[in-house]
DNA sequence: CAGTGTGAACCTTTTCACAGCA
DNA sequence: TGCTGTGAAAAGGTTCACACTG
């Protein structure tokens, strides 16, 4: 297979992969297969060999990937042979986490600003940074030429928040606030909502109380929506 | 429609659906047409009354659902009538965060504790909550009955900690670590990680410059993989 | 007659299974 | 012989389109 579209489930796990074969490189690993690349990345060997069919063939038979060249492919593919300048939004809590995060500075994204829009804000200095006033935006994101915008504002900032990024010309966007922003097609997003993942696992959390109570017979009574 | 199973995209979906539906019901809604709640999570709104029709059919033609209703069958499907007991594994910058998190709480997600492994951290005052050591976690699981594990902590730190957590009987953990970890069947897992998901925008990102390059005709000699 | 509920069509993703190659 | 690469089958998810109803 050459060329052409990555289909987004795939995409969704090249960066687990790369981590996974950059442990590997680490531990003077030359080759693997999709076998042990699988184990490392939890999931089954089909799916590795799917998955990385679609950037070339790149494995030899009866052999495996060669570890460092396949680190190179995947970087290349997803874009982390350059660098990425990064603005976070909102400096509470979450953003004074992630811009202390080193993930991020290890992986090619430079945090290169931060703003808020509060006068307690403002000025504070986070890591090597000062947080500017959140009126900059623009000005910052032209100058620093920065293409991933973070919010990490209170739910009824985040639409606003958007809206700016959009006007500065980011198309780019991970939103960590606990709200549906609407953005023009031009633009991605990624959301993480921290209480929806809690959410998901309370579903299947109960569902593993109802399915015990059945099978120990007490569950006559009980509600079984969603119990398989 | 009645009961058995609800498919895991749709279980994804309702957290959405009910956070719209809270803020409907704030601003004074009392019913919802499919198409203004589709509007609200940023779907469309075929998709809002599949999944809502794994529920029961809780909608009225010609008009839409009840608002208070829906939020209440929502809430059971799941599990939000009752609270769950959350114990937070490592107390660095995103541990602190998470604890402070107003979000969680709010829907009836309880942290009960906080463990950590260095001697720094134990005893340190996190709101409302003293961070203990990680030896008494199970101890701790047993006598706050903890259903859900958050693990905050470096990666390395990652598959012992869930192990301990799966040895203390819990079945739902959420992973923040940058790490893939191992556990029996029975236990769900839910991960986020940070830079997978920059690296996916990252993805994208180059794909939008690459197409631009193209378009302005000076692409003859770029490399195209992943370029639809 | 507006809006739900749902078969049927369609698309995406996963898994299977094996031919083909080093 | 061992492992890749990939068609083909199966499963899962989304969208369409319309019969039906309050």
């Amino acid at each position: 297979m050459r060329d052409r579209a990555i289909p987004e489930a795939t995409v969704g796990r090249l960066p687990i992969y790369l981590r996974s074969l950059v442990e590997m490189a680490e531990r003077g690993a030359s080759t693997v297969s999709s076998g042990d690349l699988a184990e490392a990345a939890g999931v089954n060997s089909a799916k590795v060999r799917k998955d990385l069919s679609y950037l070339g063939s790149y494995g030899t038979r009866g052999v495996g990937y060669d570890v460092a060249y396949l680190i190179h492919q995947v970087r290349r593919v997803l874009g982390l042979t350059q660098d990425w300048p990064v603005l976070i939004a909102g400096a509470g809590n979450l953003g004074h986490a992630l811009s202390n995060y080193k993930g991020f500075t290890a992986r090619g994204f430079r945090i290169v600003a931060i703003v808020d829009n509060s006068k307690g804000k403002v000025g504070e200095r986070i890591g090597s940074i000062t947080v500017e006033h959140i009126d900059r935006l623009g000005q910052i994101c032209r100058r620093e030429e920065v293409a991933i915008g973070v919010i990490c504002t209170p739910a009824a900032a985040a639409q606003e928040v958007a809206d700016r990024m959009v006007a500065a010309g980011i198309r780019s966007i991970l939103n960590f606030a606990p709200a549906v922003i609407a953005v023009p097609d031009h633009v991605s997003v990624r959301k993480v909502d921290l209480s929806i993942e809690l959410q998901i696992l309370a579903y299947y959390e109960q569902r593993k109380a109802v399915i015990e109570a059945v099978k120990g017979g007490r569950g006559a009574a009980l509600d079984l929506a969603g119990v398989p």
